[in-house]
DNA sequence: ATGTCATGAGAATCATGA
């Protein structure tokens, strides 16, 4: 892919240091220039960062035992982190949020909670790390930096975005709120890239362990990387690297991605 | 309610989150 060509991609993981060999087989094959890993499941010392750097990427991770944990690769070149967390709660434990500056853009990876069972306290954490992370995201939308915010956002945005609503009408990827929260984040001016360069299309991004879901293509959309105003006119592609949920031992989720195209030249001044 | 994974405690299965 040529330099003015980026592909950036976001993957939850589901585990890395049980997937770290099917991690570099994705990298190898599809070249990503920048990934958003989440659900690394392992503190920050058993992070298999040797392998990644072997594979040609620098890191940064914001790791967790056994729960959460997000990190940010950049094909050769290392990623500058700007932010551990997201702002709001100091109490917060959770691992799911972590900002870098990588080739010129602001690169926000996020694991946004799951929220079930729902109603109850874990709904109620998404909500408010959901209302959280709207603040951010208008200072960022506002600081007028080309941004991509991207991760396991845990919301299916629309029933297009799912196989069939009926069995999941309960669950807290699919509440009201948490699809109002989601399109109130878009109202401020992202473009959620895989929507917009398939309008119409089926695109999943998740397929559970359960009841042959991938192999009935019985799949979610919850993974989603959304442009800031600068980013949106340089989408050239986005897609879903379906075939890695298809091999053995696979996380539940797909690498998505997008391809941005150069930056527009410059206008002389005067 | 069910289904299947990864993780961790702790020693074989079980609890937890998703």
């Amino acid at each position: 892919m040529p330099a003015s060509r980026l592909k950036i991609a976001t993957f939850n993981i589901n585990g890395i240091r049980s997937r770290v060999g099917a991690l570099c087989h994705w990298l190898a094959r599809e070249a990503p220039d920048i990934v958003c890993l989440q659900e690394l499941k392992t503190a920050d010392e058993s992070f298999p960062a040797r392998e990644i750097r072997d594979a040609g990427y620098g890191a940064i991770w914001h790791g967790q035992k056994s729960w959460n944990g997000v990190a940010i690769l950049a094909r050769g070149a290392e990623p500058v982190e700007v932010r551990r967390g997201l702002p709001g709660d100091p109490d917060d434990s959770h691992s799911r949020y972590l900002e870098a500056a990588v080739a010129g853009m602001l690169i926000g990876c996020l694991y946004l909670p799951n929220g079930n069972p729902q109603p109850g306290p874990k709904f109620d954490y998404k909500l408010a790390w959901f209302e959280r992370l709207i603040a951010h995201a208008q200072e960022l939308f506002d600081s007028g930096h080309p941004v991509v915010l991207a991760g396991d956002y845990n919301v299916v945005p629309t029933d297009q975005d799912i196989y069939n609503p009926r069995s999941w009408r309960k669950d807290a990827l699919l509440q009201p709120e948490s699809r109002e929260a989601y399109a109130r984040l878009l109202a401020q001016g992202w473009t959620d890239a895989l929507r917009q360069h398939h309008p119409d299309a089926p695109i999943y991004t998740f397929w559970d362990y359960f009841r042959r879901h991938w192999q009935t293509n019985s799949g979610l959309r919850i993974d989603h990387l959304l442009l800031s105003a600068e980013l949106a006119p340089r989408l050239r592609d986005a897609g879903v690297d379906r075939w890695v949920r298809g091999e053995d031992h696979p996380s539940d989720h797909a690498p998505a991605w997008v391809v941005l195209g150069p930056a527009a030249r410059r206008k002389r001044a005067g």
